[in-house]
DNA sequence: CCGCATCCTCATGGATACTG
DNA sequence: CAGTATCCATGAGGATGCGG
């Protein structure tokens, strides 16, 4: 990136992160550490020499911390506590592009489950009131998430294999608008966007906070 | 931009306004809305055929709306709503970047008091608990601001000629550290980076919330 | 003047192949 | 697996032109 030579926080922000592919890779790493492999997975199109690149840039400016992990010393990337800062201009971001994402996916985008653990949370606690204790599974997919309120927020991450107190099959988009507050749970079962398995009340109470 | 196919609000966002300049184009029209020759002064560096482009650009995403206004029906930008709403993911990344503003400008940096406009905000409300009925003028590069707090929050204006209970001389990088807190006033006078005329108690409780 | 459009050059991004 | 090297396409930057 070249540099917008301007005394503002902003510029100097996008100096650090405004490159191309640059959030998205601190995306990947919100969600959890990875391997180089997995970033290019994460990352579908990323050119290899661009994901080369873009790691050495955000680990010399200190957002990305680079570290051999495992027996096999298995480079592994992970966010610095000042790059995982970027989660709430991101969540800022993720709750903007409401309006861009209720049309669903087009037919060439890719879609992975796990973007939906940063995607959530960002929608539920912009409007969350009371938090009911629940352990939701999210099978979107075909894979399965976990949606649970901890005390600071609501969270997403792999099913961990506890019992689940309902479960929701959904399409990516539904569960958007369920967690934006665009749609209700009647509604969403209706238009066949969601697939309730278990008791709905606990559904119905975890998206209506 | 081109299009990273994926079915993730943040790679969406980043296709409106991810592309170079386009987030600093939001920035000044946050400020205010201008016209085609203000935005080019206040985005030193932009070349004009790229600024007419992203324009378009945003115009088209709906990010920006042109119009005619004042006699001469002369061209004006100005955010839509939903482009407002840019203003809290930026100053998410207004507060990330304090790390980078620290060390003050370079030599190369251009520097525009109104950017203070949504810096000194956002770094405030950040921390605000008790809110002093306050209009305080800053004095950075010889241009007269006006600081005072709303209900909503604080706000950088032009000065608009009413009197003011202090006024602050002060150094760009001094006024954010006192606006974030990382500097008291005592010690923001003593290093010369604040100079403050009339009562300073006024300024003490404004920056102190 | 203001609000762009055109032209040209050079830096960056993207795709693919290849390597320690 | 974790990247480099290479080559081509695209986009940025700067200068200039031009109609209103």
């Amino acid at each position: 990136m070249r540099s917008y030579d301007q005394y503002c926080g902003l510029a100097r922000s996008l100096e650090v992160v405004g490159d191309r592919w640059n959030l998205l890779i601190v995306r990947e790493l919100l969600i959890s550490p990875a391997r180089y492999r997995d970033l290019q997975t994460g990352l579908p199109g990323i050119a290899t020499n661009l994901l080369a690149d873009r790691l050495r840039h955000l680990e010399a400016t200190g957002v990305v911390e680079r570290r051999l992990a495992g027996e096999s010393n298995a480079v592994e990337y992970a966010l610095t506590a000042w790059g995982a800062e970027l989660r709430t201009p991101i969540e800022g971001l993720l709750r903007w592009s409401l309006p861009l994402m209720v049309s669903g996916p087009k037919d060439s985008d890719t879609f992975r489950p796990t973007w939906l653990a940063l995607a959530i949370p960002a929608l539920l606690d912009s409007r969350a009131t009371a938090r009911p204790a629940t352990a939701i599974g999210l099978d979107v997919g075909g894979e399965l998430l976990q949606l649970s309120a901890t005390e600071s927020g609501f969270e997403v991450d792999p099913h961990d294999g506890r019992p689940l107190e309902a479960t929701v099959r959904a399409d990516p988009a539904g569960l958007l608008g369920l967690a934006a507050g665009a749609l209700d749970v009647d509604t969403a079962q209706a238009l066949g966007l969601v697939d309730i398995d278990g008791d709905d009340a606990i559904v119905r109470a975890a998206f209506a906070c």
